[in-house]
DNA sequence: TCAAAAGTGTTCTCTCTACACCCATGT
DNA sequence: ACATGGGTGTAGAGAGAACACTTTTGA
């Protein structure tokens, strides 16, 4: 049974007053994307997928399943890079549009209008950021969702609270660490070709990277193992695919 | 009054499970500190500065109150780095130990044995690493702290929880920005010489520094002054005193 | 005049960049 | 054959490390 069709927990069982907020990525056709949610509230809102750490849960734990129960995939790779923590944090305008829904809206509704003097109050959120490969993604709607779609990071909706700006520290988070930390593959498909990799690296980090100098400074890094050649149809050498070593 | 001898608010006035952690790094001769207090608790118990947050204040104006107390210094350079939150992250066993206390000690025993529940219970932290100049500190006991003293990084005692494992992370933290974001003149006084600069960067990253290099790669940097000379009295040629520039 | 420590210069190496050339593939 | 795009090599620029030399200071 997926977790979004479980009952939802009371709010005691969470922490009060700390959230998580998840920035997932996702790459195709050169474009770095984030998955966004627009919720079913009256008017146009959207929010970056988050949820609330349950007791007697590790805070890694809990982004972990707020992400597997977004995306529907395991084993994503993720990483907190911030905490948000201004004193007007809060929900309260978005709570006070549950008035606008009707009573026998969807269930999740509900459960927010029955806590919403806890979920209008202010709340400290844990940034996490997540990488994944969006083919392999399908998009998972909770009750309080109309949509969750991918946007172009460089074409977000205007989010609520802060969360426009929780991208952004999460971009620049990743085009930290991309290189450093050799993250790349996992937004990648297991088997890519360097053109990928480069594209991706150039979509990350908004700027263009010589072919051959990238081609040498991913190889001599020893971290891809070269398979088979990728035969496309078309009138030109085939590329290798490769694959990223697992140690 | 400085915020130690005020009476403490009620629990209700700051946020429930969440905590600051704050690693204040020192340095002198030749050596990078920490300041640790120690606790009053019956038995060897070792705690980093922390506290909680106020309902109407910014996570980040938390941490800067927590250090302004123990410090007796504004203007501290401070950031965040890292939020611990495993859920087993308790004070249970510390709190226990309060029964060892007699019924008639520090007044700062006596909030927490009002509010042990709450203290006992799982808190996440978020971890703050400060830079401070010790000459200019200080050291500023709470009624709970049997002393407070700096303790090389190298050689700090065994703490409570996770808290070795805080300044762990502070460390490495301090390692990949010290260079990165020119933070260094903030654990040296005013003016300073270049040795004095080198033999920081020694001790952070616990690796010697080419005499020559070193001082060339940071005067092309364009982010220091270049002073009178200092005398010390030693045979030797005097070496000149260096200001950052504030931009 | 000498030792100690500071200031400065030179060379070498390694990395990154730009330019160039060759190779495989399908029309 | 040829256009297209992929793989590889090489020379130049810049950053960093190692070594050497000069200058200043007080004994």
């Amino acid at each position: 049974m997926p977790d979004s069709a479980r009952p939802l927990p009371p709010a005691e069982d969470y922490l009060r007053q700390l959230s998580i907020d998840c920035v997932i990525f996702g790459y195709r056709d050169g474009k770095l994307f984030a998955l966004v949610p627009k919720l079913v509230f009256e008017g146009d809102f959207w929010a970056l997928p988050g949820g609330f750490i349950r007791q007697e849960e590790d805070i890694d734990a809990a982004a972990r399943r707020i992400l597997e129960t977004r995306t529907g995939i395991t084993n994503i790779y993720l990483e907190q890079f911030r905490v948000f923590g201004a004193a007007e944090r809060t929900n309260r305008y978005l709570i006070e549009h549950l008035a606008a829904l009707p009573a026998d809206g969807p269930k999740g509704a509900e459960w927010i209008r029955a806590n919403a003097d806890w979920l209008a109050g202010r709340f400290v959120s844990i940034g996490y950021y997540a990488l994944v490969d969006m083919r392999k993604v399908m998009p998972a709607r909770t009750e309080i969702d109309a949509s969750v779609d991918w946007y172009p990071v460089n074409e977000l909706p205007p989010m609520i609270m802060d969360h426009n700006d929780i991208v952004a520290h999460a971009r620049r988070t990743l085009q930290r660490y991309l290189d450093e930390k050799l993250i790349g593959y996992n937004l990648l498909p297991e088997k890519f070709t360097m053109k990928d990799l480069r594209y991706l690296y150039e979509a990350v980090y908004d700027r263009p990277f010589a072919r051959n100098n990238f081609q040498k400074k991913i190889l001599d890094l020893n971290v891809l193992e070269r398979l088979e050649k990728k035969y496309s149809g078309g009138s030109h050498r085939a590329p290798y695919l490769y694959r990223f070593i697992r140690r």
